[in-house]
DNA sequence: ACGCCGACTTGATCCAGATCAAAGTTCCCT
DNA sequence: AGGGAACTTTGATCTGGATCAAGTCGGCGT
């Protein structure tokens, strides 16, 4: 990737360009943002924001994956999601943050300071669109993974994980694909609502069963695709049929 | 209540004009709107739409209780949310719905058809930024279910749905209110991510340390607040000071 | 009043996943 | 190269909530 994070480089050639806020917007918008962004870079296992916090800028991530999660007073944690690139943070309207956002590998935000932002976003209807639009597709997604904490088995919730793994980073030219848990096993276990060791045992499980293959700790292949979508406990119709 | 649901009678004085989407809207906007919405009402039990149908309408929550929900193929199911009055059903820019929608009451919505609604939001932000605003909350209130979901026990769930419906009904005048369960103890479980053997038990046990009292199955009144604020497991932070 | 049915409670038992415990593995860091 | 520290696996045991199984309660129709 020839994009480096400097201020003055231009948003068109941006890797988020086409998915985050900024995806509906023109040229001319493109240079409003452009003079308002600034970059910034967090190492793995930082903090980015803690709940309760004022927030001062609002955030794409341009690279990296960070997690949203909240921990209990008795050090429960329950990851809520995971912010990839061109995922947003920040709550127009909101002053403070609801969840804690934590640097999972290394990651760079591009970022706007909230007051010039939030007018940005009254005079844009391309960015407010854009924003609803993403913020509909979060609230899907979170509520399918109530479904999930809720009523699914260990063995399901590891499928389905291993199976949103796979449907987001596969490319259709490359047939027997390996893939990247971006994830610890303790990290996996606060997403999915279970222990460390469970997942552990479980992944053992999926591999003696001939579902899934590791060439190390955090890279897999997938020797039964469709035994990997029966595990996951999803309706059939939501498979790759369709 | 003197509105009665009849496409001729004035948004102005709609029960849910000042928090559902047309909230922010204008007199100008509202006669907008006025002449496009109908009303329909469902008996309790009655299912309003299916995952998958095609979303002829959209639609506002105007009085009773609906349920978002999602089966899984062997009949376990999970409720990701209530739609109480001014809550919204239907997602501009998908010509289908995600989840089951139940009318959990005798529910009465007012429609709108999708198209002519669909052009309207882009053509009156205030519509726009109202709906931006509560799929955000909406958002938010999914990600605080799903740590319960996760990470809380089962007396912690109760308590903290039994908190829930508390501070969503309390009348600041009335000292010992009396509060109603709007779901059977099945529909709590479902929501919960429990059994309906469970939520039974532990009503009965928070009952026995005299947290709750009960007037009949449905009624109940609070005994000692702050121990069930206490058994809900949230942060200090989050109870009655701040 | 009676009987029925759906909603609820309570008891007995079971089991998936948590917890406790001990190795094994990988990757730094000096 | 060696010594940790962090991460992971695997085993043994425990337990919260599920499941199976009777009842009980309350409302409604006849």
């Amino acid at each position: 990737m020839t994009f480096v994070f400097n201020e003055r480089e231009k948003c068109g050639s941006c890797p988020i360009r086409h998915r985050a806020i900024c995806a509906r917007c023109d040229e001319d918008e493109l240079t409003l943002l452009e003079g308002m962004k600034s970059y910034q870079t967090f190492e793995a296992g930082q903090p980015i924001i803690w709940r309760g916090d004022d927030l001062t800028h609002f955030a794409s991530v341009v690279s990296g994956i960070a997690s949203l999660s909240r921990t209990l007073e008795d050090g429960r944690t329950q990851m809520v999601g995971l912010l990839l690139p061109s995922d947003f943070i920040g709550r127009p309207g909101r002053e403070t943050v609801d969840f804690d956002v934590t640097a999972v590998t290394e990651v760079t935000l591009c970022r706007f300071q909230r007051r010039p932002f939030e007018d940005l976003v009254d005079r844009v209807p391309h960015i407010a669109q854009r924003m609803m639009e993403m913020a509909l597709d979060e609230l899907t997604a979170a509520r399918e993974w109530m479904v999930l904490l809720g009523r699914k088995t260990a063995r399901e919730k590891i499928a389905t994980f291993l199976e949103m793994i796979v449907r987001r980073e596969t490319v259709p030219s490359q047939s027997i694909q390996e893939y990247q848990l971006p994830l610890t096993r303790e990290e996996i276990a606060n997403f999915l609502g279970l222990t460390l060791e469970t997942i552990s045992r479980q992944l053992s499980a999926l591999k003696k069963d001939g579902v899934v293959e590791f060439i190390d700790r955090r890279h897999f292949r997938i020797k039964d695709l469709n035994a990997l979508h029966l595990a996951s406990g999803d309706d059939a119709d939501g498979g790759v049929i369709v």
